[in-house]
DNA sequence: TAATTTACTTGATCTATATCAATTCCTTTC
DNA sequence: GAAAGGAATTGATATAGATCAAGTAAATTA
């Protein structure tokens, strides 16, 4: 499955054979089955991760239990704790996996390598993390703005593919509302 | 006041002369009155922008006229729309002086034409990106999590000085709550 | 394929927070 | 430093969404 992250890294950049081969050379392949965890909380996130099939969630366990849905991941996507990774300290996520997931991993220090030696990778990457800002901000903006179901609407719109192979009570936690409101508001979208 | 930008520089990497004269002669310096926007919805975001004294306020407003505060920045970090800049289409953020306030800007060609030039300087602006990244995320995790009243604590706590000249109807409205709910929150938290 | 577990739905009730309204307290401005 | 305008407080009431509970459907497992 490496192939679907040359094909993710060749849509984005041009790569000499000896460049690519030593990416190639860094990356571990990981497989995890559904449920299990890539990251547990207190451990600390040391690597960069891309997966190339599957759907991957990050959360967080409050002290009264309740899972709070930060982030999904799905193929050509990247997944990971980058607080713990860039703090040392350990993690305060979850990860764990949806769907049945295959993942390219890098140790940080391995990943920072290639980042130094390859500017265009760099250049890359930095992309992505804005990108991911953007849309971290995005969705805070949601939710100090939207109604419950302004933000069932809209995440939609924004994610089609997610609805479907998503178990809907992540969708709710994902959103901040319970499993009930969300069932709700889907008879009643559905109905108008 | 671009020492105060200097200084920021000098804490985090090592410039030669030439370098820094050369930012320097890229930057240009900005004052806001209070309440005066540094970016309208609707207008494009062309810049990088670093506060050097003041406070500043990004908020999107919503069909209902209600606003939504989505940062606070003062000195000593940036402030700007990444979304518009990426994209190069209008914002649908307002930014505005909380303070009398003072930036030092760079165009964003001028300011990729830094990050390209002097490698240690694009480093220091990846970092930053990530940083804010990892907070950003730490919000939507509090946001999902936490009661109003957990919100307000960790707030304060977070950003000692904020809560003291912010006015408490924008923090409320960063928070997610009303002006009336954070007043009631405030009373009964400080008679514990 | 039956059995068991887990996810989703629906209904009744509750509660945290919003809304509306009036009052007081600060700032700003002239 | 008086007047005006905006911000914060306080009270009464309303409501979106939570919680609790029971039933149904769907997915796993045996």
């Amino acid at each position: 499955m490496y192939e679907v992250f040359q094909q993710y890294i060749d849509s984005k950049i041009m790569l000499t054979p000896d460049e690519a081969h030593y990416i190639r050379s860094l990356a571990v392949i990981k497989k995890l089955r559904k449920k299990q965890y890539l990251l547990q909380d207190g451990d600390v996130w040391k690597y960069d991760a891309f997966i190339t099939r599957g759907c991957v969630r990050t959360y967080s366990v409050d002290e009264k239990g309740n899972e709070h849905v930060i982030s999904f991941s799905i193929e050509n996507w990247w997944t990971g704790d980058r607080e713990s990774l860039l703090s040392g300290e350990p993690s305060r996520f979850n990860i764990d996996a949806i769907e049945d997931t295959e993942l390219v991993l890098f140790t940080h220090p391995n990943f920072e390598l290639i980042c130094r030696q390859i500017p265009a990778f760099n250049n890359m990457v930095n992309a992505i993390l804005q990108k991911s800002f953007v849309t971290a901000q995005n969705r805070i903006q949601a939710a100090l703005s939207y109604t419950a179901e302004e933000k069932y609407i809209n995440f939609v719109k924004k994610y089609p593919g997610f609805a479907m192979r998503i178990p809907q009570s992540m969708i709710a936690s994902y959103l901040g509302m319970t499993p009930e409101t969300l069932s709700r508001i889907r008879t009643q979208t559905a109905r108008k």
